[in-house]
DNA sequence: GGACCCGCATTGTTCAACAATCGTTGCCAC
DNA sequence: GTGGCAACGATTGTTGAACAATGCGGGTCC
């Protein structure tokens, strides 16, 4: 997926919760833990910033990046955009449509086990799945890109169970809606579900008294 | 706009031509052209191959990306997407509308000069304005990466009249819309722009005998 | 207490070298 | 002539060390 294997491979740490948001990544100490030069270091962390997982400021390096409220708004607006689009537009005999039902099921058997980390995962699997609808590599890029942020607020609040457990339903509703009542019943579960996300996650952030 | 004002110069210079689509940037030829050494340009690379500018194949070297038919039709099928979805969700009377505005004025004031280059970038101007409104840094960010690559696409063409030209009186159109009409109407005009659009590219594209 | 200055740590950039990989060239057998 | 095969050359990938540039914090002086 990322060019570089220590790109890619950082990027999973990151995700993984490896590193905590905000924290900044000296780049001799990085380059030493990973076993790779400060100048290889240095280009993963070009296309990480890219992709919006880590801030770079000039001369003060590299953190991982810590959204805060505004970037939590401005992410529910771009993926209100894209994934509500996406899905108006949607054929409920796409393929990818299969690849959206695995996904709740894997979610709603992880509910059963109370594992909470992969019904967050397979929340998200579940709307990458959503844009695959539009076939468009560039949408789903650009969707990539907003979920990687989102991660970053989830491990910022840690409490994966009322993040994750009151989604899965749902998903569940929208594909539902797409299946039974056709896309613009589904876009508009769709657009409650992400206006009720996006609601929650602010409210987190209020209680933990952050910016 | 970019980290490094070395990733910064380098997409100017590949915006403006000065490398032609398709061609292969050699890391030693081209530093010691920058005078900047390998590894500073290798960093700019790894930036500007997340922007969809370059094309980085491991081992192989990176070349400017030069867009296949199967881009330009993912290309616009994200712009319709996301510029549609801005507009219709719009205010006319959103600060951005008079930026909209000027871009198509300096765009007719360009045509009776015949200045196609600055008819152009006026053009691209007017849709970055147009997703604006969105006042969302990320889709904005989303849709600058796709103008980035659509102008290769130009690039490739080369007859930049018959690309900017007709889409002048289109883009006021589209605003005039916006404006005595709302948002509604706007997106439909807007959509009928987009599909113009790409049908003149693809039709220069298959004239050309291109990928 | 506040402004200024200096030293320290970190990042930015360069250079030279070597390993890894790809494409090509030339050779040989068939 | 053609098809594989091996060595070569060129380019990229990575390393380590060095030095310059910048930002931050501590200390001093008023």
């Amino acid at each position: 997926m990322s060019d570089t294997s220590l790109a890619g491979d950082l990027r999973r740490r990151i995700i993984a919760g490896e590193f905590a948001p905000g924290e900044r990544l000296s780049e001799a100490a990085l380059a030493a833990r990973l076993d790779v030069s400060r100048n290889t270091l240095r280009e993963a962390f070009r296309a990480l910033a890219q992709h919006g997982l880590v801030e770079h400021v000039p001369n003060r390096g590299v953190s991982v990046a810590s959204p805060t409220t505004a970037d939590v708004v401005d992410i529910y607006r771009a993926r209100r955009q894209i994934e509500c689009g996406v899905l108006r537009d949607a054929s409920p005999l796409h393929p990818g449509v299969a690849a959206m039902r695995q996904e709740v099921e894997r979610a709603e058997a992880a509910v059963e086990q109370g594992d909470w980390a992969t019904v967050g995962t397979a929340n998200m699997a579940f709307h990458r799945a959503l844009v695959s609808l539009s076939d468009s590599p560039r949408l789903e890029r650009a969707h990539e890109q907003l979920s990687a942020e989102l991660r970053l607020a989830f491990l910022a609040i840690a409490d994966f169970e009322s993040l994750h457990r009151p989604f899965v339903t749902r998903n569940r509703a929208v594909l539902d809606a797409l299946v039974d009542e056709g896309p613009e019943a589904a876009a508009a579960e769709l657009e409650r579900y992400l206006t009720e996300s996006e609601r929650r996650i602010l409210g987190a952030y209020a209680r933990l008294g952050r910016a």
